[in-house]
DNA sequence: CATGAATGAGCTTTCATTCAT
DNA sequence: CATGAATGAAAGCTCATTCAT
């Protein structure tokens, strides 16, 4: 198990409190001195580690993006078969989605807001070149829908952050059996039908 | 064409303000003095038409709403075929979502957002009452699948979101094939499977 | 009895307003438009009465001083002694106090108080002359210490403003045995002992 | 001397800037703003020391109030005969608010207007206790007259309030003499008549 | 590195006053 | 006379950021 410094446990406390109130009370209600506050550190402090807000902002969607990528691409081997990789990633991004609740409300949010400037969130979307390869051999092979992964990416897994949020209002209540059916969804909405 | 008063015109004028800078700055960076200056008033005015920033906010998020689901029915008839009636109300949502882009982007932020009231959010979903109750007699018919209507709605509506923004930041570029194209995903992944 | 114009009935209608919300909110909480809505007036009419907020406040003070000063001397006659006409006229202040009750709380806040002009205040002193006219005939008989006459209104009078506000805030009960005690108090303070 | 901390000097400094600022202009004209200006101190600061306008109101009168109890009561002591700590206490009163002018208008000022808090109202009443508790004795002892507390308070310290009135105004002048009369009359109206 | 008191620009909101009707 | 929508200056208060310690 990797040992984290005091500066690591600072910095992830900054972050862990940013993303939690955020996702609770929205950017505007989410100040530096709260968010210093629950991360037990100085309103000075968070200076030490992020330039501004909006810089902190930036960093936490970043980091949180990366995190996501590694947790989707996992499982995957670019040598499986289009639909199994697919099936293999798809379940991955949803368990996420259900297991890091928070990071994954916070995603939704910058997604869906003016929040996090244009390069980062370009930068973010690298992230998921693997699942866009995969996709593209998918279509060269004839399995998967000729359309821009744009729409793949529409039909997949957004639609996992609209049940996220559905989850969160108790709305919904999610399982294993949930999953495999939202997961159909996906793959028939992207499947090449005969 | 219906006379609209002077009351009125303010009135709709601040709500244009409102969503312009909102969907533009975020709700954070949209200060009443920017919404009054935009709107061509003065702040204290905004008061004579709204409680308060919040009620503001809720209050333009309902009436887009109702616009909304008034466009999304237009042409739909509970007579129609499911196959048909679903089609139809799917490609005014699209409508909705490319021709009143302000309004749409508006509601994609506060449906992924903590901005709008737990009861205004809850309010503007009864809007959708008559989709739901064409998937249920889908449902009755078989032909569509046997999942809960939020599943349905964020595999068919939501995508369009994504879509939308996607189109907002020129990283898409949508026309007819494009929306038909999307639709055959729409309706391929909630249609039953024989 | 006498015929109030309309004109005279929204004018008393603002005096009372304004009354109400000094005695029960403090100056700084008595906004125009609270008061119009009280008086049931457009905001716009109080100024075809009063030139503005402080000439508003001032005639308040100004016109109940005279209704105060009205009462006071109503039974007084220059003739009587001085002890049963100082008797005479301090029981009609006390009746004053008691009966009317928010006139009498609003110039206890205005005497204590820099919100009405030096000039309005100086005016509405002059309303005591035969007060202090009596107080000097007692104190050439002998009958009345030899003080300012400052001293015998702050221990004579002043002191019911004292009794009234504990009253109001029901800290005490006034009955007619408690009126006469409070007298006994005023005389016993100036009355000159042999 | 006691040696004050920055912190100390600051919140020293807003109090007596409030002080000033109520006293000359009421509540309804002393700003915040102002108040910080006359203070040496960035607005913001104010709501380090103090939760809103209407605490720092509030603070002040009980730091004002507690200031005075201590002085009315500096040289008093509960085995001193009922008259001569009568007038001990009733002396010092009078000593601080002609030594502490603007401390004692403000109380005056807050005793008469509903712009402290009910509840810090009754707190500054305890601090009197050891005065009605001499007057108790006095009455027990029949030296002083069978009155509730509240009407030989009206008639010995409320007066002074009066004349410490009208001396800011320049209309009497107070010296040693006028101290030892007013006392007289303070005497007079509460002392059993035999 | 870390603090947290202090800042002051800027926020939301109020309110005395005006003026077209 | 009377209205009340509209104003805009100014109120109370917040908060991103700095800097002496």
């Amino acid at each position: 198990m990797e040992q984290l410094s005091k500066s690591e446990i600072k910095r992830n406390a900054l972050i862990k409190a940013t993303i939690c109130l955020v996702i609770n009370n929205g950017f505007h209600a989410a100040p530096m001195s709260k968010i210093a506050k629950m991360a037990n550190v100085s309103p000075g402090t968070i200076y030490l580690y992020f330039e501004n807000k909006q810089d902190l902002i930036n960093k936490v969607y970043l980091e949180i993006k990366a995190s996501f990528a590694k947790h989707a691409f996992k499982n995957y081997d670019p040598s499986m078969e289009v639909r199994e990789g697919f099936e293999n990633i798809w379940k991955q991004i949803a368990d996420f989605k259900l297991v890091q609740v928070e990071e994954a409300l916070f995603l939704s949010q910058c997604d869906n807001t003016p929040m996090i400037d244009e390069e980062s969130k370009k930068e973010g979307i690298k992230h998921l070149q693997p699942l866009i390869d995969l996709w593209k051999r998918g279509q060269e092979e004839g399995i998967i829908k000729e359309c821009c992964h744009y729409v793949l990416y529409a039909y997949t897994v957004y639609p996992l952050a609209f049940l996220m949020n559905a989850k969160q209002n108790k709305e919904i209540n999610i399982n294993k059996k949930y999953i495999q059916d939202a997961y159909l969804l996906a793959w028939d909405s992207i499947k090449q039908s005969k």
